[in-house]
Order: structure tokens, then sequence, then C-alpha cells
DNA sequence: ACCTGAACACCGTTCAAGT
DNA sequence: ACCTGAACACCGTTCAAGT
């Protein structure tokens, strides 16, 4: 269990490729160079591995990582990823984080009306999905994914808090909204969405996810939301 | 790890242990009888296979089923499977129709209120999704899992083209609540639901599904749909 | 016609041994 | 401290051989 936060993780690759600032010990960064200028495979870590680990993931799905060709990837014996990674739910651990790093949700601003604030949201998540769309639909299917303490469950709350819902209904709608968004980029995902239409073309999925945001953001104005703000 | 349970398998069994009524040839019913006198493994059938499998994973999750263990849960060769089962894929495949065939959608009855029979439509899913949780899971992360000839998109579309939909948007406000459906028993299921509540009892659950089901409602009558029927 | 054992190419993971 | 080869207990699937 030793996920590192890995932040802005393309900084932190770039901090690697040179020489580290603070490096742990002198000898590490002797080592590190003499490495690099033999021209070996890099160091490993698990910044290195998770990242490595993503990319196949968003390539080839989650049936196309394991641990034996992500070291092949990685150009290094399948046993050393476990002197950095625990195991292989700990390896999806740690992606996962990475793949929501990328999720960016608009600052709170409460001057913007709730109903283009909720959209925002729901724009950010399918732009994610989007991004990682192999990795999402395995989380969705996993528990865990969303967090309470996570910003889109966070903005999502406030939103609703501040559209008026009574605080006892903020969690149960915010699960409704969630829900939707999730089903939606899932089926989309998976082409469920595409089957289904007469004419499957991207345009007309949009039209759909615009559309359900309409439903929803109208459903909520006649359920007890305040109408403007 | 022989698995025996599973609810509603039973009634099936029962109806293949005794003589099946239209048997395929009378040898294929003679062998039948003489084996269960000397109290031999029961004969593979597809049937049989696909509602062992169908028990194992409602049992134990999709990870709990393998070609081998449903082997040994019928006491048999792990190889004697592929004379009546191409693959795994096709055992998934086999055991997902017959998981769906659960599915009971209310006869369209053109007298109830559309909204009354958009509920049904999605206690019906819910049902059936709590009655197979774990198998879909995996259906829902998979494509081809409701298909456009199969009854409930075509409940869903007839109740939508009842409510004064216009043709055009009837497959997009299909796939709006079907996804919000799907999404609701995804995250219900893999538990997102309770951790991101305060008080995750079954009760406030089923309270946010129909919470859901309000706002689409409503949301559907104000974008544009008939308010009565 | 149905079943089976051996075999192949994969998995994740442990552990003792190497440097 | 880091890496590695051998090994274990699993997979799905093929195929030739049995009855």
């Amino acid at each position: 269990m030793v996920i590192r936060s890995g932040r802005p993780r393309q900084a932190r690759e770039r901090e690697q490729a040179r020489e580290p600032e603070q490096a742990k010990s002198p000898e590490s960064r002797e080592t590190k160079a003499a490495r690099a200028v033999r021209k070996e495979p890099p160091h490993l870590t698990p910044e290195l591995i998770h990242a490595t680990a993503l990319a196949m993931v968003d390539a080839d799905g989650i049936e196309g990582l394991s641990m034996r060709k992500l070291a092949a990837a990685l150009d290094v014996n399948p046993m050393s990823l476990y002197h950095h990674v625990p195991n292989k739910a700990a390896l999806l651990l740690g992606i996962s984080q990475l793949a929501v790093a990328d999720l960016r949700i608009a600052p709170a601003r409460d001057d913007t009306p709730w109903p283009r604030q909720l959209r925002q949201i729901g724009h950010s998540f399918r732009a994610l999905a989007h991004q990682h769309s192999n990795l999402i639909v395995y989380l969705l299917a996993h528990p865990g994914f969303i967090q309470r303490e996570g910003p889109l469950w966070g903005a999502l709350c406030h939103t609703l808090r501040r559209a008026g819902l009574p605080d006892a209904e903020v969690g149960r709608i915010g699960n409704v909204l969630l829900t939707f968004v999730s089903g939606f980029v899932l089926a989309e995902i998976n082409g469920s969405l595409g089957d289904l239409l007469d004419s499957g073309d991207a345009a007309e999925i949009d039209r759909g996810f615009e559309a359900g945001l309409d439903i929803l953001v109208a459903g909520l104005a006649a359920h007890g939301a305040s109408p403007a703000t």
C-alpha cells in the first residue's frame, strides 16, 4: 500500500529524467547517473510503474495489463516489480489515483447559476471518462472510485446546497446525478448507447447527454430547487 | 469448492430431474434414465452447464467462475465442458441470457399513466439487478446486454412514445432513463452509493431511487411530454 | 458420440539465492 | 538495497487418444 501522491505527474517525471534535486543519498544519485550513461533501463520507481501501467490500460484495456507484461514493457524481470508495488490490487489503486488526478473540476464560483455548474461537473466527469475509457469501465464496476472527500462529490454537494435543496436531500440527489452520468458514460464507452439508436453517431450521443442534463435540471427545479441564482 | 445453492435454479433442476417432455430422441431419454438409476453424474447439457455456472456467479461473483471450477462443481473433467459449450465467452453469454429471462416487464397497458409505467420498468430492472447482482456488474461493463429487440427497450420506447415524445427523441430519452437506472444499480451493488451517504441504510437507497424517478418524470414533463394520460 | 489426460501458453505471487 | 530464477497454484484451450 505504498501509493505516492503523484500530483503533477509530468513534473515528477521530468524531475527524474535529469538529476533529482533532493536525492536520498549520494550513492543512489551516482549509480543512477552511471546507469543512464550505460543506457540501462531506467530505475524502477512506483511513479514509473504506475504511469507505464496506466498507459498499457489506456492502450489495451484492463485485460491487457498483467504484472508480467508490465515488467516486459519496463524491460525488467517480473519479480522486480514487487519491490515497489505490493501486488496487483495496489497497482490498480495507484493507476486509478493517477487517472483521477486528471479530473479538473471548475472551482466553486457562487455567482454562476447552479444549473450551469451542475452541467460543468457532468462534463468534467465525461471528459475524464473519455480520456481513460478502459480504466473507467473497470473503476465504475468496483467500489471506492468516487470518494466522499474527493473534489467531484464535494462540488456536487456544494452546488446542490446552493440550489436550495434541504440537507437531507443533498446526498440523495447527488447520487441521482452521479449515477446518471456514470451510467451514461459507461454505456457510451461499451457501445450500448449506439446499439440502441437508429443512428449511433457521436453527435447524437452528445445530444443524448445534454438531454439528460436538461431533464435532470428541469426535474430538479420542479422538485423544489430554487429556479434562479 | 462445490457450490450447490442458487435460488431460482432449483425449480429448473427439478424440471430436468424428471423426464423432459420434449426429449430430442427416444435414445437420449433412455440413457438419461438409465444413468439416473445408476446414480452417475447427470448428463452434461448446455442447460445444466449454464444453470450451474449462473449459480456459481450468483454465489461467488464473476471471478468465482472458471471452467475448471465449474467442471469440479459438475463432477466432471474440465475438458468435457467443451463438447457442449464452445468457450468461456459463449458460457457467459449463455448465463446472461438465462438471467435476463428472469426479467419481467409488465405488459404494455395503455390505460395506465405513462409515469407509472416508466417507474414499473425501472423497478423491474432494479429487481433483476438485485437477483443477479454479481452478473449484472459484469454485464453492464460489457456491450450487448440491453438489446434493441428486447422487451425492456421495447417497453421503454413504447411508453415514451405514449407520453407524446417526438420520434427523434424517443431513443435519446430512452437512453437517459436506462443509463440512470443502470448507473444507479451498479453504484448500489458495488457499495459506492452507501459510501457517499451519511446513513447508508437500505431504505435511504430506496428513497434515492424513487427520487431519481421523480426527477426524471418531472423533467420529462417539463421537457415536452404530455402531463397526463 | 462422448469423455479424458497430457500439454501449451498464460496468470499472480512466494521465496531463497544472488549482487 | 535491489534484483532474479525457480517454483507453486492457478487460468483457458488444443489435441490426440481412449470408450
